[in-house]
DNA sequence: AGTGCGACCCGAACGC
DNA sequence: TGCGTTCGGGTCGCAC
């Protein structure tokens, strides 16, 4: 999905356009989105709910509605776009909420990866999906003493660990290249043998890097643009994340596989050790 | 308990 | 132009 900058952006974007809008009906086209709960509880619950406030936790998109929270994750290709009602209905529009103001937010869907879930408000506190999450990238408990207890009995590679979202939420693959590239850190070496100098950098370079990939919108790789028509411009600040050659040294960089994904680093400045 | 890998989906990019 | 293959901004479930 997009990482934490992107939903970010989707969620101020939206903001703008659907505070105290009401959701009136809604359609569902692809049934699988919808994991909890069932489509028809979903579809009758939702109606005639306000959107109140629209916050973000880690990766998750939470729409506040009256009695309830609309959970919405956006996994790979996840994007919201406004049409009006009669619209034609895109192949990859899956859900459709009916606004009372004449427009449809649509969730559109590539991939058809993303799911939604709608909470009840006195169950968010418990609710095991977000109770899961690890701590934010700003939150001040983040620290060396967490990450080392953490990491401790982690033997898979720093890169893997960073995407794991029980430890820093919104981390991804893209940042997760950047962050050890700035922190010089090798993608291969093991979580549990990071120094703590090395754990320190991991910490700092994440709230730079997300810090600024916010401030950009985000970036935009291949078909991801966080709502029509708004593209994220930090693509322009990657340093490693599908680069050739690296910024510092001109070194090449090299593409590897870490557990399934496509990643990036500079042998010459991440060295193992 | 921790790790590795396939599955979920589809279209774009690539190789021939 | 056409066809087959590979890959991907994420996460879960299962086997070991």
């Amino acid at each position: 999905m997009p990482e934490l900058p992107e939903v970010e952006t989707v969620k101020e974007a939206l903001k703008k356009d659907l505070l105290n809008k009401k959701i009136i009906d809604i359609n569902i086209y692809y049934e699988k989105i919808i994991d909890y709960p069932s489509i028809d509880e979903f579809k009758k619950e939702i109606k005639n709910q306000t959107i109140n406030n629209i916050t973000r936790r880690g990766k998750w998109l939470m729409f506040e509605l009256d009695n309830h929270y609309l959970l919405s994750h956006l996994r790979m290709e996840g994007k919201y776009f406004f049409r009006n009602v009669n619209d034609e209905v895109n192949k990859h529009e899956h859900i459709s909420f009916i606004l009372d103001n004449n427009q449809e937010l649509r969730y559109h869907d590539t991939r058809k990866f993303g799911r939604m879930y709608l909470i009840k408000k006195e169950q968010i506190e418990t609710y095991e999906l977000l109770n899961e999450l690890g701590l934010e990238p700003w939150d001040n408990n983040l620290t060396i003493t967490y990450m080392k207890e953490k990491y401790k009995k982690k033997t898979l590679p720093i890169k893997t660990a960073l995407l794991d979202q029980s430890i820093i939420v919104g981390i991804g693959n893209i940042y997760a290249d950047e962050i050890l590239f700035l922190s010089k850190i090798n993608p291969l070496k093991k979580a549990n043998k990071l120094t703590n100098k090395e754990l320190q950098s991991i910490i700092d370079n994440t709230k730079k890097v997300l810090e600024k990939a916010i401030a950009l919108g985000g970036t935009t790789i291949r078909s991801y643009t966080s709502r029509e028509g708004v593209h994220g411009r930090f693509q322009n600040e990657l340093k490693v994340h599908s680069k050739e050659k690296c910024p510092n040294c001109n070194n090449d960089i090299k593409k590897i596989k870490v557990n399934g994904r496509g990643t990036y680093y500079c042998p010459k400045c991440q060295k193992k050790r």
